[in-house]
DNA sequence: CGCACTTTTGAGGATAGTCAACGTCTGTGG
DNA sequence: CCACAGACGTTGACTATCCTCAAAAGTGCG
């Protein structure tokens, strides 16, 4: 589990909200936080049209948000990684309409949904912070929805690289060398493509030597050139967001 | 202007947001609001980047919201009818991140932003509201990420007529016959798809029967067929939520 | 080991994009 | 009121991208 000095456990523990928090409060908000949960692969975290009882934190893994089409396929809306909160989408309803599933070994902590929004009735801040994290769910789907609308394959799967580089980068992880944990069939949903295209990108992207690829193992070679094939000007500013 | 039994003028005044109070409460909401304001074709109400002072009210007409992606692409993200709140989306991080545009003339009431906010903390129930509303765009967009992800080109343009009728029966119009306030290069643009595609699907439906389309005006003559072209098993049963 | 599943690669084909021409609508100014 | 310009919409021919199908190679697990 990893550490960092200025956001230590509160960033698994609730995605940096007990950071809106002083000393009672905090203590008020980890009693509720539930003990770990382990998951296994494949495992699902809740299913579409349960109630939301908790929202889960990710504390370990990586799990996938999916919903389901009338006709049964399925579409993957986000891939979650450590720190990151499930279930906020379905804020509001009372039901979530995604299903979690988790990609590989992962544990994550409840939040009981109705003593969280006992708490957020009472503290503003925290309540601000729920809806700074709703707003970035929103913003994050809207960038989807401009991949999917305007952007080629190769450009697709290149910035899905990108992205998933910087997250590991913001998580202390290195940018330049990460493990896939989805399969090539789950990134092709993702992205509105087939798993052959998305195989074909992968290749493209080694014969111009951006990446190396061994099976699930990237290695990123000329981050510049992966940025470009991404669509992208240049290489964009580290986040200096702590959240 | 019209006028529904169940949800008077607060369909007009805030999406329902007032449903959620009671007197003397509501009386301090309706005193936030400012009056009406009328914008004129291609007006912005906001652009993308400008801090978020005031969430707008869409009282009449429609008004689109787009993003624009680092190299100057627009992806229209939502088409907007009235009754409908702008800049939801932008709540949490304070900031507008799309740009909302009228296509034709519309009027639209402010509702300063940091007023609701403090009214929101006081009043739990109008908070929830608040939520529910955000995980409503977050349901939209979801939607949208599907049909982008996974739906041909005849699908997406089947749906997006079959939607818009929806939007139109709750507003108490006719389902069967309504007038596109959008050009044709925005429903592509929003479709992720070309002008000429989504002006070929248009005859495509003609020719099966199931339209008749007269510039802007669309009729629909056959609305099981429509649905099927849609990739819909059958006619969704219509929504019986007062929102 | 053997089986199932995933990934890669190739060949061929369909869908939707590009380019171009033409028709239609709208608003402006004479 | 009409003429005109410019934007919008439709249609056709051609093309590129990405999907489908198929087969082989690689990977993981009981």
């Amino acid at each position: 589990m990893l550490h960092r000095p200025n956001c230590r456990d509160c960033r698994w523990r609730g995605m940096c909200i007990s950071n809106a928090l002083g000393g009672r409060e905090l203590e008020r908000f980890e009693g509720i936080a539930e003990q770990n949960n382990a998951i296994h692969k494949g495992d699902q975290v809740f299913r579409s049209g349960e109630p939301l009882r908790v929202l889960h934190v990710l504390r370990s893994g990586c799990v996938k948000s999916s919903s389901i089409s009338e006709d049964g396929a399925e579409q993957i809306i986000r891939f979650h990684l450590p720190g990151e909160m499930l279930g906020l989408n379905s804020v509001g309803t009372g039901f979530h309409h995604c299903t979690a599933t988790a990609l590989d070994s992962a544990s994550v902590c409840e939040i009981p949904y109705r003593r969280l929004q006992d708490m957020a009735d009472r503290i503003p801040v925290l309540n601000q912070r729920l809806f700074r994290m709703m707003s970035r769910e929103i913003e994050r789907d809207e960038q989807l929805l401009m991949l999917l609308g305007k952007k080629s394959a190769s450009e697709r799967v290149a910035r899905f690289l990108v992205n998933l580089s910087q997250l590991f980068g913001q998580r202390g992880f290195s940018t330049r060398e990460f493990n896939l944990t989805m399969a090539r069939r789950e990134i092709a949903n993702y992205l509105g493509l087939t798993v052959e295209t998305v195989s074909r990108s992968f290749r493209m992207f080694q014969d111009e030597g951006a990446l190396e690829v061994e099976g699930k193992h990237i290695t990123v070679r000329d981050p510049d050139c992966l940025y470009r094939l991404g669509g992208l000007p240049f290489q964009p500013a580290a986040r200096v967001s702590n959240q």
